[in-house]
DNA sequence: TATGAATGAGCTTTCATTCAT
DNA sequence: TATGAATGAAAGCTCATTCAT
C-alpha cells in the first residue's frame, strides 16, 4: 500500500543481493512497479534511500533483538548472557532475516557507504554494547568493556562467515562451542 | 618501472580507501600517470584488474604467514597455535597492511566483487582452514574442523571490528583474553 | 515534435549516407539536436534504434507498394505483373526513396547488420516472393518458386546497379528490356 | 611464408566474415599471429590495407574468368556467351570464392568502404563491361551497352540473394532459366 | 502525488596509430 | 623487419537528477 515502504523494501532487497553502486534507481521502479518521479518524491536523493533503508533495516534486526530484554527480567547473569547470544544465533539463521544481515556487512566494509551512514552505524555500535555491558557487568570474572567488545567481534566473525558461505557451514556445532567458551572464560 | 605493477599498487590503494565501484579507471591512471590505453593494454578490462589486485594482495598478506610454519617446526600444538594467533594479530595491526585487510573485507561483503573472484576467494578460505586444521589436529580437546572455522570466524570479526573501527580499538586486550579463552577451551 | 520519430528519421538518414557503423550515437544527437540520453531513452541500445531503422524503413518502402494490390484486382496476370514491376522500378527511382533502398543493400551485405536483423530480412523475404508467386501461379509456363526468386534477384540486382552508380545509368531502358525479356520467358 | 600476404589473407577472410569497421587491427594479427608493429609496417594504415585487399580480391575473382577468353577464341556469339555466363555461375557456387564474393558485395554497399576504393571498384566495373560487350556487340539483337548492362545487373542480383540467402538457394535452376530467358531475348 | 522525457556528466572499453627497442 | 607498450580520441552506454505536465 504504502509506495514509500514499497520503495525501502525494494531498496533493501536490491542493495543486499545486488550492492547499493549496482543498483539503480531504475532497477528499483521496475521492482515496485513505480515512476522514477515517485521515488524522488519520497527521497531527496540516492544517499538520502540509503539511510532510510538502512534505519529500517537496523529496526527489523533490532525488533527480534527487543523480545530478549522482557524474558532476561530478574534472571541472573550466566542465563541472561546465554539467552542473548541464543538469540542472536537465532536471528542470524533467520532465512527472511539473511538480507538485512548482508546488507549490514556491505555497508560497514564499503568506505562509499560507510561515510554517509557513520552516525547511524555508530549508534547501533553503540546499542550492541550496551546489550552486553548491562549483563557483563554483574560477571566479576568478566572484563566489561573489552569482552564485550570481543563478544560482539566474535559474533560479528560468525555471521560474516555464515552467511557469505556455502550452504553447509556448521552454525549449530560453532554456536555450541563459542557459547561453551564464552562461559568457560567468564567463569560462569 | 614495470608499469604493470605500479598500476596494480595504485587500484589496491584505490579500491581498498574508495571502493571498486567507486573507482574510476581513470582515477587510477591519473594515479599512476599513465593513459587509459594503457591500462587496458594490461588488463583485459576492470575485472580483470581486480583479480590481479586480489591475487596480489592476497600474496603481501600470506607473505607474512609464512613466516610462521618454519617456526612451528617440530614444537607442541600448544606454542604453534600461539604462534599463529599472534602472527595473525601482529599482520593485521601493522599498520602498512590495513589497506589489503580492508580491501579483503570489501571484496568479501560485496555481491558484484564476490561474484568476480569466488573462486579465488574460495581458494584463500582453504588455505587458512589448513594452516588451523594441522594444528587442532594435535590437539585431542579440540574439534578440528568446528573449531578451526571457529576460531577463523572470530578473528575475521575482531579484524572487521579493530579495521573499521576509530582509532581507539583495544585490539591487544582483547587479543589476550581470546588467546586465553582459546587454550581454556582447548584444555591446553 | 515526437522525439522518437526524429531520431528514427535522422538515423535513416545517417545509416543510409555514411553506414551503421560508421554513425555515431553523437552524430544522431547533433542531426536532431538531442542529448545522448534521450537517445537511449527511447532505444535500449544501437542495435534496438537500427532494428526500429529498419522497421520504419520497411514501411516506407511498402507503403508504395501496397497501392499495386487494389490496382490489380480482377486484371489478367500478365497486365498484374507488368503493373507490379513498373511500381517497383517507379519506386527505385524516386529520388526521396533512393536513401531506404540503399539502407537496404547494405543491411543485406553487412555480416553485423545482418545479425542484428535476420528475422525482420527474412520477413521481408517473404513478403515479396507472395507478391510474384500469386501473380505467377496463374501463368502456366511461369515456374512459381524459381521465376519468382530470380526475379526478384534480377530486380535487386538493378537496383543495387543503379543506386551505387554515377547519375548516368540507364534506368528506364533496362526496365523495358527486363519487362520484354520477362514476358518472353513467360510467353505471355 | 610471406607475411604480407598471409595478413592480407587474413584481413580478407576476417572482412568478409566480420565486416570491415567491425574487424580490428587486432583481431588479424592474432589471425596470422604476428604483431601489430609488422601490419603497419607492410601498410602505411587501415584503408591502405584495404584497398591491397580489394585488388587481391578482385584478382582471384578474375583469374577464374580469364579461363573463359582463350575458351571461346573463335566460337559464335551464342556459345562464348553462354560460356561466360556459366563461368560466371560456377565462380559464384564455388564454395572456396564465397567469401570473396561476399566482401565484393558488402564494399559496394558500404559509403565507407566505397569512398575508400571508389577508382577500384569503377575499373573493376569497365572490365565487367567489356567482357559483356565484346561478345553482345556480334549479336545484332541485343542492344550492346544496355543489354550488357542489364545481364551485369542481374547475375550481380542472382550473387546477392544467393550468397546472403539460406543454404537451398536453387542457384542451379534459376541460371537455367536465367540463360534460357537470355538467349530468348537476343534471339540466338 | 505521480509520471516519464530529457539532461549531462561520467563510465568502461575499443582502436588505429606511433615509437623506442 | 619486427615487437608490443603506450597513447588519445572516440565509441556505446549508465545513471542520478530535474522538471514540465
Amino acid at each position: 500500500m504504502d509506495k514509500k515502504h514499497q520503495i525501502i523494501q525494494a531498496a533493501i532487497e536490491l542493495f543486499a543481493t545486488e550492492g547499493y553502486e549496482k543498483t539503480s534507481i531504475n532497477a528499483i521502479c521496475a521492482h515496485v512497479g513505480v515512476s522514477k518521479g515517485a521515488v524522488f518524491h519520497h527521497f531527496k536523493n540516492k544517499d538520502e534511500l540509503l539511510r532510510e533503508v538502512f534505519i529500517r533495516m537496523a529496526q527489523i534486526i533490532s525488533e527480534v533483538g527487543d523480545t530478549v530484554s522482557p524474558i532476561n527480567d530478574g534472571l541472573p547473569a550466566k542465563e541472561r548472557l546465554v539467552n542473548l547470544l541464543d538469540h542472536i544465533f537465532l536471528s542470524m539463521a533467520n532465512a527472511e532475516q539473511k538480507l538485512y544481515y548482508q546488507f549490514d556487512y556491505q555497508v560497514r566494509c564499503q568506505p562509499s557507504m560507510q561515510a554517509i551512514l557513520s552516525d547511524l552505524i555508530e549508534e547501533r555500535q553503540q546499542l550492541m554494547m550496551a546489550s552486553f555491558q548491562t549483563i557483563l557487568c554483574d560477571i566479576p570474572e568478566a572484563d566489561e568493556i573489552v569482552d564485550s567488545q570481543m563478544l560482539i567481534a566474535e559474533i560479528d566473525g560468525i555471521a560474516l562467515n555464515y552467511l557469505f558461505a556455502d550452504s553447509d557451514y556448521p552454525l549449530e556445532a560453532i554456536k555450541e562451542r563459542f557459547i561453551k567458551k564464552t562461559l568457560l572464560l567468564l567463569g560462569v
